[in-house]
DNA sequence: AACAGCGTTTCCTAGTGGGAAACAAAGGAG
DNA sequence: CTCCTTTGTTTCCCACTAGGAAACGCTGTT
């Protein structure tokens, strides 16, 4: 067994263990030494993986694996709900649909399903957007705290990506004003030449938005008719989204 | 840097990621050759800790650290939301008050408050009780599943630890009645003698059952008068317990 | 007071995890 | 479409870390 393997096993039988449990213990079930199993227990200490009652100097599960687990279940949480939305969009347009979190101060690419038409725009999941430019950074910028916005605007230059761009502040506050009151945000080739997205608000069971739902493709497919009825899917796909997460509307 | 402290630095970076990682970025931010990364991250997955992605290949948290975390979050708000009550009523009755969880078909003493008046009861912390003697198990035992309780009766024989354990199944079947309806416990040398103990359910938020608080100590100094307020004080603090819980009595 | 059991420490050495390089596969550039 | 870069994966060997054994200090029991 692998050092990693152990430490794996170690926290298992912790998190399994009615509650505490001692070095001795462990190491008999486990078939090691003693020695070998208290050093990775003092280092999983140290990193907060595993807490030692002062007292009875026994072992338990630690605030590190909270952390790590609430991560999981958020992640898991959102995209779990929201795949099947995705997959509805997806089919009915057979364009790109995809869900953007908010995370600090930048906007990131979650998650996507790709529309069968595979002309690729390069989004990744995992990539970064400014709050300032694009469907999912103009909607997550325009939802999130006004007040640290203005912080954020004040110490960065915008870059202007296309001749769309946003770069002037006081332009972008009020265009996040407009989004609010509509309750989606549209970008004509913000972002990337010939790009175009439309995006809505998802709540949590809090009422905070800190997620949206995407939907974007080449501009050229984007004509007015179909952004008109595609403006209300992207709504109600995310209203969907938001009333599954718990969110309560009053 | 050893195996432990790797494993859990990708673990806490994982975590605090925005979404995904890949190999060679996890190897470049610790300074690892990725060939090494790589081998870890596999156990990892395998064990459940993390998650690749089969269409980016890149690797997130995994359940195994959501059960785990959802393990430490359970004890931490029972015992951080317990503690004060805990020690108020070690103050007030300068006896030993505990708490007792249900694991699986057993009471296990989860935590507990020394009185002042040290004369040892040997109630050590993990203790195993069975539930059908002393003031925990009996409690446990009556806000259990009765079909699973009937279960449990027909297939252990149940242990005479002093004249006053209750062996008949009818008997403590009825017994767990007169529990239920009166909201308490109480224990007279049922599990050793010279022990006294009375113990009160706590609800989680739920309205399930699966925790109760616990006063005990030398039955020469559980006076019928003293017994007679102490009761209340049991059943007040393990209210107080449920509702900082979030239980909701209706 | 002696003993037994636990967590902790130390030391040495065998086994394992790290480094380097190469392979496979996928994406981007032209 | 093809080349080229980048990334995930595999392999091999060696340094060094993790495991074994024994002893220490401490607590609680008999």
């Amino acid at each position: 067994m692998s050092n990693t393997e152990k430490v794996m096993w170690l926290l298992k039988r912790l998190g399994e263990a009615p509650y505490e449990l001692g070095v001795t213990e462990l190491a008999d079930e486990i078939g090691y030494e003693k020695s070998g199993v208290f050093k990775t227990l003092k280092l999983l200490v140290q990193g907060g993986f595993v807490v030692q009652n002062q007292s009875t100097k026994k072992y338990s599960v630690g605030p590190a694996l909270y952390r790590l687990g609430t991560v999981y279940g958020e992640r898991k949480v959102i995209l779990q709900v929201a795949e099947p939305v995705l997959k509805a969009m997806s089919y009915m347009t057979e364009e790109t649909v995809s869900i953007g979190i908010r995370e600090g101060d930048d906007a990131i690419l979650a998650y996507k399903i790709e529309g069968p038409i595979s002309i690729r725009l390069e989004n990744r999941i995992g990539r970064m957007y400014p709050l300032n430019a694009g469907a999912i950074g103009k909607l997550l910028g325009a939802y999130h705290n006004e007040e640290r916005i203005r912080e954020i605007l004040s110490q960065t230059e915008l870059t202007k990506n296309t001749q769309n761009t946003i770069v002037d502040q006081e332009e972008l506050l009020l265009e996040y004003e407009i989004i609010r009151s509509r309750g989606y945000a549209i970008s004509d080739e913000e972002n990337r030449e010939g790009s175009f997205g439309i995006s809505a608000p998802i709540y949590d069971q809090n009422g905070d938005v800190w997620s949206c739902l995407c939907l974007a493709g080449p501009k050229e497919r984007f004509t007015k008719k179909k952004v008109d009825n595609w403006i209300g899917l992207v709504i109600n796909g995310a209203n969907e989204i938001s009333l599954k997460l718990g969110y309560n509307p009053n």
